[in-house]
RNA sequence: GUGGGUGUAGCUCAGCUGGUAGAGCACCGGGUUGUGGCCCCGGUUGUCGCGGGUUCAAGUCCCGUCAUCCACCCCA
């Protein structure tokens, strides 16, 4: 809403932020960290459109996800068309045909479904923005980045484990250690909801309920599935089914599994069963063993997920870093060949958001080393010596009107320039070649040759030199 | 979408039972015409989120609205 008086709102429009440079800067470390790692698995990047087709987006969600694409209104003579032509109702249905991207899954999949001769196991990685018509929270915003990594073409549960591998890896080498891996089975989940009796219809309901248990404990999960008309036997059969180990642990993980094994030794579930303890071997391979828990009662929203989910977090955020899961059909839901795939996502933002609040960030840096201060010269001496110093290898800014002394240096160390280092360049540095390079944070200064001041400056640079 | 808190200077905020808008920091100028940070002196900064109502008088009370934060819902 813009105000009255056609004075409109500086602010970017709600749940979406404008990047300064630190916070861009903050944002390339991590992402640079992401893809260094992503390309030590041999993940290859890709890129799609920030926009779909609504056909592509549409029914890959579940219902609430249809409900947070963001639409596109159509254009020009269609959209006029669309209007006038509408005897009933005109649905939203009728007037927009394209939609933002809701994730990077549903868009690698269309690719996949695209281009057949893309190598047998195609691991890519993705790392762009998403879109959401949400309301915006902690951590929670309407346009943010997700990092995707996937491996598509094989069932094999290797590749469950890479992806979980390729994210721990990431948040390990981003200074993360205390992390908890979460993982669960699609098909366990639908077994246990069939074994406890509750009707298929209200699966995704009971599983909202369920995957509250962290939060709520067993008591306000069965108040929840209640109120959701999950009779209370039923629900104590979930829950039972759940239990049966120390929570966090990894020996109440293998407890659980064992608990499981034997309360669904003939289920439909019991598929499902073995793959987690293959999956939980297989991890126990990889850097992600350590953190790796077994939670029954590990949901995720996402409807496309068919066989192993997994979701990441630490204790201080209250959402997930990441999760992710194998989704063996959504590829074949664009009418091409069935190809099974699996994949894992990290939130950039909730990355970032945990970092800053711990101070984890090292020392980061852009914007100039070197000031160059002048006065009593031209301007256009000012401009060589910059080059000149440029020339040599510095990242160099020249101060771009005349002031005073004082004025210049003040502002190479202002908090938004810090520059490390002053060129100060008067009538007497100009006349014989030279230069004072001034050291700032400890005020030391020297004269030098304008050849040598490359040189010095990177001596300086590396080894701050004492006041003096 | 539901419930609650908060909107006053660039930033953090004060402003009592209504009586002509304040502080600190930041910023600008000077003390210091070739040396910043410390100090001193001076200065600028506002449709008090927006619209309406009550009143002689509204930053203050009432209604609406928008924004923002927190909790719920859901999620990266």
């Amino acid at each position: 809403m813009t105000k009255r008086g056609g004075q409109a709102s500086t602010k970017p429009p709600s749940g979406t932020r404008d990047f300064l440079p630190d916070d861009v800067l903050r944002r390339r470390y991590v992402v640079g960290v992401v893809e260094s790692v992503y390309e030590q698995y041999g993940f290859a990047p890709i890129e799609t459109p920030a926009f779909e087709n609504l056909s592509t987006l549409l029914g890959k969600y579940g219902e609430e996800g249809d409900k947070l694409l963001f639409r596109l209104l159509l254009r020009g003579e269609a959209l006029r068309e669309a209007l006038g032509a509408a005897e009933g109702e005109v649905g939203q249905a009728d007037l927009a045909d394209l939609g933002l991207r809701y994730d990077l899954t549903v868009p690698l999949a269309r690719v996949v479904a695209q281009y057949s001769a893309l190598p047998r196991f195609f691991k890519r990685y993705q790392i762009q923005p998403v879109w959401r018509a949400d309301r915006p929270g902690r951590g929670r915003y309407r346009e943010f980045y997700q990092c995707d990594v996937d491996i598509v073409g094989t069932d094999s549960l290797t590749a469950e484990a890479e992806v979980c591998a390729a994210v721990v890896q990431v948040l390990e080498r981003l200074g993360f250690s205390e992390l908890s891996l979460r993982i669960n089975h699609r098909g366990l989940l639908r077994g246990m909801i069939g074994r406890a009796g509750i009707d298929e219809a209200m699966e995704q309901s009971a599983l909202v309920a369920l995957d509250k248990l962290d939060k709520l404990g067993a008591d306000g999960v069965t108040r929840e599935l209640a109120e959701r008309g999950v009779s209370e036997r039923a629900a104590r059969t979930l829950l039972d089914l759940t239990a049966g180990g120390e929570e966090g642990t990894g020996e109440g993980s293998a407890d659980k599994l064992a608990h499981l094994e034997s309360e669904l030794s003939s289920d439909p579930g019991a598929s499902a069963l073995r793959d987690v303890r293959e999956l939980w071997d297989l991890l126990g391979a990889t850097p992600a063993g350590k953190y790796a828990r077994f939670s029954p009662e590990l949901a995720r929203g996402l409807s496309y997920y068919t066989g192993p989910i997994f979701e990441i977090g630490v204790e201080d955020l209250a959402g997930s870093l990441g999760g992710g899961g194998r989704y063996d059909e959504l590829v074949g839901m664009f009418g091409k060949r069935a190809v099974p795939a699996v994949g894992c996502s990290l939130g950039l933002e909730r990355i970032l958001l945990v970092m800053h609040e711990r101070g984890m960030y090292p020392p980061l840096s852009a914007g100039p080393q070197v000031m160059v201060c002048w006065f009593g010269v031209a301007p256009a001496r000012a401009l060589e010596i910059g080059h000149a110093l440029r020339a040599q290898g510095l990242k160099v800014e020249v101060y771009p009107q005349q002031a005073k002394l004082g004025k210049q240096l003040q502002y190479a160390d202002d908090p938004g320039v810090r520059a490390p280092l002053a060129a100060i360049v008067g009538e007497d540095e100009l006349e014989r070649g030279e230069l004072t390079l001034k050291h700032l944070a400890s005020g030391a200064q020297q004269r030098v040759a304008l050849s040598r001041a490359g040189d010095l400056a990177r001596d300086w640079l590396d080894s701050p030199p004492s006041a003096g």
